[in-house]
DNA sequence: TGCCCTATCAACCAAATGGTTGATAAGAGG
DNA sequence: CCTCTTATCAACCATTTGGTTGATAGGGCA
């Protein structure tokens, strides 16, 4: 019996990549594709008209103009197949965005064939796979307490990263120089750095801003 | 008649999605593999000896633990084929440095298969071969009046993006804290900013980083 | 040869930033 | 009711950063 799935990803070449791997195997089928989120949505409604669902969805995250992230959510709330995040991206907040979505499993674009195929059969099976790397990731982030910013210490940092000083950030939000000073405090204990350029670094790497 | 070319990608997907293009169009034949930058002189220098030259070759750039900017030159410097860069970056940085390290061709992994094609046929030919969006960064960066920062002040705005202080950014560089500064006023002029969180800001907007 | 650019370092001063303590007030939650 | 969080502000001091001036040295170019 042949497993079914349908690929995301907005790149020609690596839906040639995986549909060459999966060929080779001969036990997963791809039935469907789309090269963005909202396509895929569209794509994936016609298919299960037609009676003829995938098994599993394969999704990349950056893609325009719907990313993976969202489409993951839209699937996975309408009760659609298991989706298998691969992409090359690592970063915690793109991991954790993804199993928040709901997503079932998330692999790496560097991953081995072999550990491509083994995926898919697993998230059909609705089992988890994250590669080992992933694992590590998502470990680290349970060791270390949630960055939690709040929605004032957000703004902040918005106008932070654009470089204003404190004087200018404190015009910007309409509070004096010492309660900016207060924030910005707050704001690096929470991320654990010590200055406003790493705060910024921090924060951009956990998609904050 | 075929042209025979090598490829050059840390992924293994992408390798068997390239294959899977060229072997549809029929009239490009890939010969040779590597997934680093190091491997790649190796399996190049072997393939050579044997008298099977590609007749060129697609090289990505983010490779570990040699990137393909420094793969490119030391093919280029070598004398040896032509290589085309088919990255998934597009920062003026990337594509700068790829040409300038010899590059003949640079070419977005969101590409269409028959741009692929059209392109290694191309510089297997010995024409260049940008696409419109790479093109474009590169007339932006000559339109607006160069930022023109040399190659050591690059350096610096990387290491000052993780949040470094000025100090670190010494041990790092292995240079005294006055130089960081002398550098870092300089960066400011070029830029036009007065400070180091916008001389950041400034850099990415500018895909100097 | 002389000039400019890059890269390096030093000393000095003013301004910005970081760190601390302490205070007030509103709202959420046990 | 009490506590915690958030948001606001003040005063103080140490450290860092920014700005300036000046100096040395090598490479490239006219």
């Amino acid at each position: 019996m042949t497993v079914s799935i349908m690929l995301v990803d907005d790149h020609p070449i690596v839906r040639a990549g995986l549909k060459a791997v999966f060929t080779s195997f001969e036990d997963i089928e791809v039935i469907a594709e789309a090269s963005d989120g909202a396509e895929a949505l569209d794509v994936l409604q016609q298919v299960t008209q037609n009676g003829t669902a995938p098994d599993a969805v394969i999704m990349d995250l950056q893609m325009k103009p719907m990313n993976g992230i969202e489409a993951c959510r839209a699937i996975t709330q309408a009760g659609g197949p298991p989706v298998l995040v691969l992409t090359t991206f690592d970063t915690q907040s793109d991991i954790v965005a993804a199993v928040e979505a709901g997503a079932l499993g998330y692999l790496l674009k560097d991953a081995p064939p072999q550990q491509v195929h083994d995926a898919v059969l697993a998230t059909a099976a609705g089992r988890r796979t994250l590669s080992p790397h992933i694992t590590e990731v998502l470990l680290d982030r349970m060791r270390t307490p949630a960055p939690d910013l709040s929605p004032r210490e957000i703004e902040l940092l918005q106008a932070l990263a654009t470089g204003a000083t404190n004087k200018q950030l404190a015009k910007q939000l309409f509070i004096s120089e010492a309660t900016v000073k207060t924030h910005l405090v707050h704001i690096y204990s929470k991320l654990g750095v010590d200055n406003r350029t790493a705060a910024i670094g921090v924060a951009r790497e956990m998609r904050l801003i």
